[in-house]
DNA sequence: CAGAAACGGTTATGCGAC
DNA sequence: TGAAGTCGCATAACCGTT
């Protein structure tokens, strides 16, 4: 955790008005480590690293023991191993993971339907509906804690407070096992004495940025003009911290999170030269995206090949191809052909991935009337309308010039 | 009719989060 | 010093249309 750690007197010191809290930050501790040592109880207390065994493994999740040692999150592993030789490395075990955060969230849609999944182990809450019947905010929270607590064996920290934004600062600030308020009326109060890191958006390029210009806390930030602001980080990020600064954020808490993309990576334990290794490669994540994609009856509309090299520079490739495809030995060509247009040779490959992008459901995908080919899938287009209008009404669709003022 | 300007899509890169 | 895997979003250059 690189984020200063805020006085916890200070923090105490917030007070408990919560009336206009209505947004939950749920943040499981340690997930996959936690997981792991509920599992297997003999790893209770000890240093556990949850991550890569092979030799270019970084860490996925540490326990709090091993974290003493200062090790954290996507930290090579071999650096790990030497500040504490001792930690049981675990590998990552996904498919539990998966199963136990479907469990966290049937527990949060108990509370209120709107959830919104960060990750596995993150969710927002929009409590606003749910005050009556449940109780005030920190109640709502204190009682999640306590059922995450008795039904899963885990433990979580719980933010509470009037936005995202600072919901979600708020668990964090909360670690580990913890529940933190930010009533509205502190906000400021807590926000500005935050190093500038711990605003959202704000990763290692930014701060750089931020902190050659001299501005080390969200305070600082928050009096300049914008204008200045603009200067130094560009428009778009500006206009986003900017207000962050002010505890203002509007986002809404959305609940149908349709994917955008789906992709698979790999790092090769050894780099590869040989394009035939290459290709059967590619072949191997295209097949695991395809079948990601049918799984979910989803198809993609464009597929980008991605390759590291032995000196960690990374390209992109992608292509976007006319009509919507699922489809294992179509989207292999693709990739295929990305990376033969790349010409390399005998380059030394230490990643390959394959990602599928302009998703839609299958089954309104595959009939994309296009310039390319004008009369191709009206037929079921065609049927498609007739399926609508017997829903809605024949006059819920029409062509588009036939659409008056009075409609 | 040629060219400017606006526009939307594609392609590539980079950043950030967990 | 050695750097995973997945995903979303922003930006910028380029391109063909209008």
């Amino acid at each position: 955790m690189s984020k200063a750690q805020l006085n916890r007197t200070k923090i105490a010191s917030l007070g408990s008005d919560d009336s206009q809290c209505h947004i939950l930050h749920i943040d499981m501790d340690a997930f996959y480590a936690s997981v792991e040592v509920r599992a297997n109880p003999s790893l209770a207390g000890k240093p556990v690293i949850v991550g890569g065994t092979q030799g270019r493994g970084v860490v996925v999740a540490a326990t709090y023991e091993a974290r003493a040692f200062g090790i954290h999150a996507a930290m090579p592993m071999s650096r790990a191993l030497r500040l504490c030789p001792q930690a049981v490395v675990v590998a990552a075990d996904h498919a539990q993971y998966a199963e136990v955060s479907r469990q966290l969230y049937q527990i949060l849609i108990s509370i209120t339907p709107y959830v919104e999944t960060l990750a596995l182990d993150e969710a927002f809450l929009d409590i606003s509906g749910s005050i009556k019947l449940l109780g005030r905010p920190v109640e709502i929270a204190t009682k999640l804690r306590a059922q995450i607590k008795s039904q899963l064996a885990l433990t979580a920290s719980v933010g509470v407070a009037s936005n995202k934004f600072l919901a979600k600062l708020a668990s964090t600030y909360a670690k580990p096992y913890g529940l933190l308020l930010i009533p509205e009326q502190k906000k400021i109060e807590f926000l500005h004495p935050l190093p500038v890191g711990a605003l959202w958006g704000v990763g290692e390029k930014t701060e750089i940025k931020l902190k050659e210009s001299g501005l080390n806390l969200i305070g600082d930030i928050a009096k300049l003009p914008i204008e200045t602001l603009n200067r130094i980080v560009g428009e778009g990020v500006a206009a986003h911290i900017y207000e962050l600064c002010w505890g203002i954020d509007d986002r809404e808490v959305v609940t149908t999170e349709v994917e955008k993309s789906i992709g698979n990576e790999t790092t090769f334990g050894e780099d590869l030269f040989e394009a035939t290794e290459v290709e059967a490669q590619i072949l191997r994540l295209v097949d695991q995206v395809a079948a990601r994609l049918r799984n979910r009856d989803l198809s993609a509309k464009t597929i980008c090949l991605k390759i590291r090299f032995h000196d960690f520079t990374t390209i992109t490739r992608s292509k976007t191809i006319s009509s919507y495809t699922h489809n294992t030995q179509e989207i292999n060509q693709i990739a295929r052909q990305l990376y033969r247009n790349l010409n390399l040779q005998r380059a030394r490959i230490r990643l390959i991935g394959v990602r599928a992008e302009s998703l839609q459901p299958t089954n309104q995908a595959n009939f994309q009337p296009t310039l390319d080919q004008p009369d191709l899938g009206w037929p079921e287009a065609e049927i498609a309308v007739d399926q609508a209008r017997a829903k809605f009404g024949v006059a819920a669709i029409k062509p588009a010039r036939l659409i008056s003022e009075q409609d």
